[in-house]
DNA sequence: AGCATAAATAATAA
DNA sequence: TTATTATTTATGCT
């Protein structure tokens, strides 16, 4: 009688290249850290179990957070970021975060952070973009912040200028950015930061844009919150999440102003997964050469929707002298993309098979082409910092005009984190700072793109250029060193992955759907840009982003190149800009509603909640306990039987079934 | 780049009576385990993490594995499942697992376990289901397994007979099978444990059931395997999940070996959410009286569907004799259901909201109506082990019949585990054994069904009866004790709820859907169990069993009575073993297609959507990579690699192959 | 204040 | 292209 059953259970860890590595969480997890350099070569650096010991893999050595930090920022050294070596005290490598709130998350954090008190909380301080190296130095600060206990506050030492790369480390160590360096003096822009946009940008990821006016020009920070435990269907886990901090900030008043520096920040938590990152699209050349950087956005009107721009063409487009000084500043800026530290994040595979893991890549001032990402095939040299100026000249009109100058990786010119998967195959890439004459071929191309003039005003930050930054490597028109370039795939693949990651955190903090933006691009780029074209193209870019190195070749084989995505790419970044542009103004005119810019009527509305009749409920009870998937037939006639629409009891049988699925689910795990 | 997978791979053992044992598995879940008596109480047991270190909830102190199973051990002691007291030794209470394949997990797993291997490891093992401790000591075997590092062996223990509740234990402990008892020797069934059916059988939870021949008959075995990070969306969460194992042991041709017992074991990890459990419908009461045991399937007929079955009425219908010694085994069997151990396993609430917490309620040989789940009402009294002979003689033409006798719990007769809520409410029952008579009404009500008796064939375990035993409450004709039971209906609630999953988790691991089970049950059953009925019932139950305590207000209010659901609970069991056993049989003809055997047409519907395990699309995406257009070697390999059908996998390419094609598509239009 | 679930969105199998 | 699923959001009610 007896029936012996073992139960195994078993945890698998998939390693991206198919390599697996077992894992053993206790608690919770076991996470492991991994530090990408430029080039896919990943420096495992964290690998902790919840008991927060943590240790390099392979080595029995335990590494604290803030040798990772030292790790990090020796990283960033060598690749020619810092100006000098990092020290190896812990605190030194962290600077006072520039321009941007640091983002306290509390291990112990009991919820999200509140936007509304986040909000009040960016009133109070101000961010002004000093100079060149408060990019580097908010990058630092964010590492620094690694470890701090996973404390995300909001306050935050602005007085970017003020910090210098060695400066304030310290304080930023500490996590909490209020205490950071004193708030710089409220300039021109009299606004309080605002809430651009807030909402759940992704999972559990709750983010809120910040629209910060300083004298330099209206910054625009991202803050995102990510719940440590996102995602997780089951209580005990820890989880991790990635959270990507993006930060804007563009130069709206002071042509004279510093420009505006990036920050991009990685916050990755041991026991939990997290990271943060911060981008700012700040600097980059201007798409279009009449863009200008729209001093606090001029025009009050309050819906301006991209359409509407798109017809009103140029009406914001002033200052245009701005841009020339936010130009400047970049090259300043010491923290060269020379090094593009891509801080790779290992996260454990999640339950999506593909097979690549991603990790937050943050381009900072990528603007190096020798971004050991980037697949920098040519000789061309692009430096991020100073393309701005370079960039500056391109035509927005040279829709496939080979300008290569100043180029930016894309995750600069969105001022986006992204996160990028490491790819495996592709080998080369090391940190050739700088100078790296890599990949000339698709990399670089500078696809103007077909940017409707009407839709580039507006574009407050100095970050216009970014569009024409881009290195969309166009099939057509080889321009410069592009024909040896195969590693161009690889590298599409990364820039795709990260447009794409970036765009959506954009799209999504500004609280749009991937069809609105196709509706509204449609309207704004023409038909080619259809709706249904561009989210197709956002998805074929998520897609692609999911082929990494290794699949490049299969890429290929199915005409699915990551080129003719990137040929995408500046369009929708233009878009967005302009969405956040209208964003902006809207808000200055008071009119805050999100979907207002939209060139989609606010008719979206969700449906009003449809209560059923306990008779209605009744019978569709007894027709789903019949049957759980009504014909469309039958979904007609129980609708007219119960004067329903047709939708609303096909949507109640949707509802239905999942409940029922969850039901089980929870009865299995439960099981008791 | 690191890919993390976890899988979960779990055998759960179901002690026939309801014995419950949640584990912590080290590596990477803890796991708390409950006994639960009688009643709801419950034993927390184990509270593991991955360490290895286990503590008992609430205590500092650390129990080793062996620990734990000297508490179960002392358990069952105590419920009189034992004969004698456990050792306390660590590797005493350990059995060699019987009649079961020990998975031996290695937590380096680079993969999943391949089913084929899985299938071959079977072969190498035979289980023999001894007698009545055997079951236990599995039971013991595999708790101890817990302390293994998690390592998953498919070779296995199979000298049950050898396993006395104090041998062998040490053997166990090292968690590899292979180097179990000496395998016994295979007696009638000279089949070497086959996959009944494999494939997935929810998210992300892939499942394989295995056919072991033994001299006490056929056991099946299911075994799950639940990523860890299943449904995580983030990479680098570990998951948690649940795994239930399904273990049906028939008995096809020793009349006189030892009845099969029935293992219930859960196996829950606290830091991964993980469900595994076991059922075994065997040695209930026949619904009609003229089923008989099958000997070994012996209608090599291809695909016996259901329906063919149910047309062919009684053509398996033979052996009628092996019958009586099933039952007559269940008598002696030492582990009655007298204290039907309710091992609770309590689980960290997962982040779906259902504030019920569920603890596994596995009914074994539940027999004892004072069960304390049980709300019996009725002063009768059933034995749920002796109930066989009683039961036996339960006409099953008589549909409304009063008739109570043998009055098994649902789980009992399903010889499933079942995951019931708790119910706050409803206080009462207490391990209030045999004479309470507490809640006449509709807890008793035996609605011997309309079983069409041609239905009833080829029911291969004694498990006949178990239709027959059920207490349905049919709100007609109160029969017995029934009026003042109140607290029926959060009784019938759980059943409800352990029967659905039960049912459910059954019907998952044959591969078939809610449709081609109501399909396949409206040939079989008639017209009273049209497919839309049946699976109207299975909704209703399901969604009942959302219901706990609380809501049953609701419940009643929206006319989804469990009683009705109760009606129906017999039907579906008597199908699912036809089903089961039909499957096998099908095995046997070397006919192995799980959609055979339905009733249903494939005509019909679109079929039910398939969801990928996270593992599944790690590997095709792999292959994607290599080849978009595999050959139909390639797709067959694959499909049988990952347990899916060949056409699953063809679409998938289909699919996969048009999306990479819209989205170059869409780039393309993008741009030029 | 929370819960149950209608509605909406995104992904993807058929 | 369609239909379903899987998730998420948020409404309406207690």
């Amino acid at each position: 009688m007896a029936w012996v059953s073992v139960c195994l259970f078993t945890t698998l860890f998939f390693l991206h290249a198919f390599l697996t590595a077992a894992l053993h969480m206790s608690h919770i997890l076991h996470f492991r850290l991994k530090l990408q350099a430029h080039s896919r070569k990943t420096i495992p650096v964290y690998d902790c179990d919840r008991d927060g010991e943590c240790s390099p893999p392979g080595s029995p050595q335990h590494m604290t957070a803030s040798h990772l930090n030292d790790r990090l920022a020796g990283g960033l050294f060598s690749a020619g970021l810092l100006d000098r070596p990092p020290s190896s005290e812990h605190a030194k490598a962290a600077a006072a975060a520039a321009a941007v709130a640091q983002a306290h998350l509390n291990g112990t954090m009991q919820g999200m952070l509140n936007l509304q008190k986040l909000q009040n909380l960016a009133t109070i301080q101000h961010a002004s973009m000093p100079s060149s190296l408060s990019g580097l130095q908010g990058l630092a600060a964010g590492l620094s912040s690694l470890n701090s206990p996973l404390n995300l506050s909001v306050g935050a030492g602005a007085g970017n200028a003020a910090m210098t790369p060695g400066g304030g480390s310290a304080a930023n160590a500490g996590g909490s950015a209020s205490d950071g360096g004193a708030p710089p003096p409220i300039p021109s822009a009299q606004l309080p930061q605002l809430i651009l946009a807030s909402g759940q940008l992704m999972q559990g990821i709750q983010g809120a844009q910040l629209l910060i006016p300083t004298s330099q020009g209206i910054a625009t920070q991202t803050i995102l919150t990510i719940p440590v435990s996102q995602q997780v269907h089951s209580n005990e886990q820890l989880v991790q999440h990635l959270a990507a901090l993006t930060n804007g900030t563009s130069n709206l008043n002071g042509p004279v102003a510093p420009p505006p520096a990036m920050l991009n920040r990685h916050l990755l938590s041991n026991g939990v997964q997290q990271l943060l990152s911060a981008v700012q699209p700040n600097m980059f050349g201007a798409t279009s050469p009449h863009q200008s950087m729209p001093h606090a956005p001029v025009t009050p009107s309050a819906s301006v929707s991209p359409r509407r721009m798109a017809s009103a063409s140029p009406p914001h487009s002033h200052h245009a002298a701005t841009s020339r000084s936010l130009h400047s500043s970049p090259k300043a800026s010491p923290p060269r993309a020379t090094a593009s530290s891509h801080h790779q994040y290992e996260k454990m595979p999640t339950t999506t098979a593909t097979a690549t893991s991603q990790s937050p890549h943050s381009p900072l001032y990528s603007a190096s082409p020798s971004n050991g990402h980037v697949g920098s095939c040519g000789s061309q040299q692009m430096a991020s910092v100073s393309q701005n100026q370079t960039s500056m000249h391109h035509s927005s009109t040279s829709r496939h005009s080979p300008i290569p100058p100043a180029m930016n990786r894309l995750s600069s010119q969105n001022g986006e984190i992204t996160i990028t998967k490491s790819h495996g195959p592709s080998p080369s890439h090391s940190s050739s700072t700088g100078s790296g004459s890599n990949h000339p071929s698709s990399q670089h191309n500078v696809p103007p793109m077909k940017l409707s003039p009407s839709s580039m005003h507006l574009s407050p930050t100095g970050t216009d250029n970014s569009t024409t930054d881009f290195l969309a490597d166009s099939p057509n028109e080889p321009t410069i060193n592009q024909a040896t370039c195969n590693v161009v795939d690889g590298i599409d693949l990364d820039e795709i992955k990260e447009f794409a990651k970036a765009f959506k955190l954009r799209r999504l903090s500004l609280g749009l759907t991937q069809t609105q933006v196709g509706q509204a691009l449609s309207v704004t780029e023409g038909p080619a840009y259809s709706q249904s074209a561009i989210c197709s193209a956002l998805a074929a870019q998520m897609y692609a982003a999911q082929f990494s190195t290794q699949q490049q070749a299969m890429f290929e084989k199915l005409d699915i190149t990551p080129k003719s995505a990137q040929k995408i790419k500046p369009v929708l970044e233009r878009w967005m800009k302009e969405a956040e542009e209208s964003h902006w103004n809207r808000y200055k005119s008071g009119q805050n509603h999100l979907t207002d810019f939209i060139g989609v009527e606010p008719s979206k509305k969700r449906k009003r909640r449809t209560s059923f009749t306990p008779q209605a409920l009744e019978l569709l009870n007894a027709h789903f306990e019949r049957n759980t998937h009504p014909s469309g037939t039958e979904i007609t006639g129980l609708a007219h039987q119960l004067g329903y629409e047709r939708e609303v009891i096909r949507i109640w049988f949707c509802n239905k079934r999942q409940a029922l699925k969850n039901t089980v689910r929870m009865m299995s795990k439960g099981i008791v």
